[in-house]
DNA sequence: GTCATAAGCGGACTATAGTCCAGTTAAGCG
DNA sequence: CGCTTAACTGGACTATAGTCCGCTTATGAC
């Protein structure tokens, strides 16, 4: 009963001023990022928006990435959501290669939706993008799937070779000379490829 | 003959002293990079080594991935060469998938050779390694081997999709827990899937 | 209610990329 | 050899990410 208590009342309650104050801010640098371009706000500026300092912005959410992960975090979290317990052939119940296919899909959609934020998340700071949580529940689940299509391969790089496809980085680059259908076709393209000769 | 003389006589030789400076900005960069890290110098450093000033580095190199750029030349070169007038399969005379083969394998050998300046120089800027008139060269190589391995597949953006994987930020990230063996033989896997079920 | 304390706060400070322009000087010409 | 001019130079200046630390305040215990 001890043990109950210390596990539930464990983290004393995050303080009243700081839930406060993490609204503010989110709030604040959605606002500015539609109307000024991600690009085109500093973090300075989302401070004096949101009307806190800028320590309590980096204390936060530590860096511009940290923000920008946490604006994301709905959509990403919604597919996440898809893909452990939604309806196939997303979730669970599909043939490998078609998982990996919708997968790529719907990561494109959630890539294109949010292109900016994104890239920031990705770009803030060196090699940011592979020490986020959530590449690595992208990886993973890439690995589980290759492992099952292509038992022979090193499905480690594979996932994380069709995950270079789905960088921002190279989104952006891209989009304009490309468009948004071709540069998903293109990586289905490659998916299947993977896949194995069967799915060429 | 004037046209000739004009044609010839046109860019009217870079100064001296321009000369001198841009010798002595990449001979001190160089150093620096070598003694402390391509990370842990700054362009402020590198000028005050050089014993120019900061006007003259942005002015002559745009950026900190120009300087990179123009420190990797002699062996960017060279893998050009290598790929235009070299001995085969790098060289012209192979078939097409034992040269993008072999091309995979070399990017990955200069890439490695210099994968901190290399990751400078895609880095520095956002979108910058798409800019760079190399990464036009080799994108171009590969669309030409690509359409005539694959005439059926859309070359341009496959194209895009192998340099991907030879992205030094990539590299940067995967190389402590995959090594470079593991990450060439990855890269090879993907292209040769990518140039058809025969290939797989 | 009051007190102790740790979490939270905010703005001054640092580091660094990149810009700007007034002064300097090399190069070509007569 | 001196003049003209355009390119070059260098350092002061700006913008911005991120750090630091003394002050404030919410919270839980008594």
């Amino acid at each position: 009963m001890e043990l109950l208590q210390i596990l539930t009342a464990r983290p004393p309650r995050e303080r009243a001023d700081a839930v406060r104050n993490r609204e503010k801010v989110l709030t604040a640098a959605a606002r500015l990022f539609r109307e000024k371009g991600v690009d085109n706000v500093s973090m300075d500026a989302i401070a004096a928006e949101a009307g806190v300092g800028k320590g309590t912005l980096f204390r936060r959410f530590g860096d511009k990435s940290g923000l920008a992960v946490a604006l994301l975090d709905d959509a990403e979290r919604a597919l996440q959501e898809a893909i452990l317990s939604g309806p196939p052939p997303l979730g669970p119940g599909a043939p490998a290669p078609d998982r990996m296919a919708a997968f790529a899909a719907a990561y494109a959609d959630y890539l294109f939706g949010h292109l900016d934020l994104v890239r920031m998340s990705e770009s803030a700071s060196p090699g940011a993008r592979y020490r986020v949580g959530a590449y690595h529940f992208w990886h993973r689940h890439l690995v589980i799937l290759l492992e099952e299509a292509r038992p022979d391969a090193d499905a480690g790089y594979l996932a994380h070779a069709v995950l270079a496809l789905l960088g921002a980085e190279l989104a952006a680059a891209l989009h304009p000379d490309y468009g948004e259908d071709r540069l998903k076709a293109g990586v289905l393209a490659v998916v299947s490829a993977l896949c194995g000769p069967r799915g060429a």
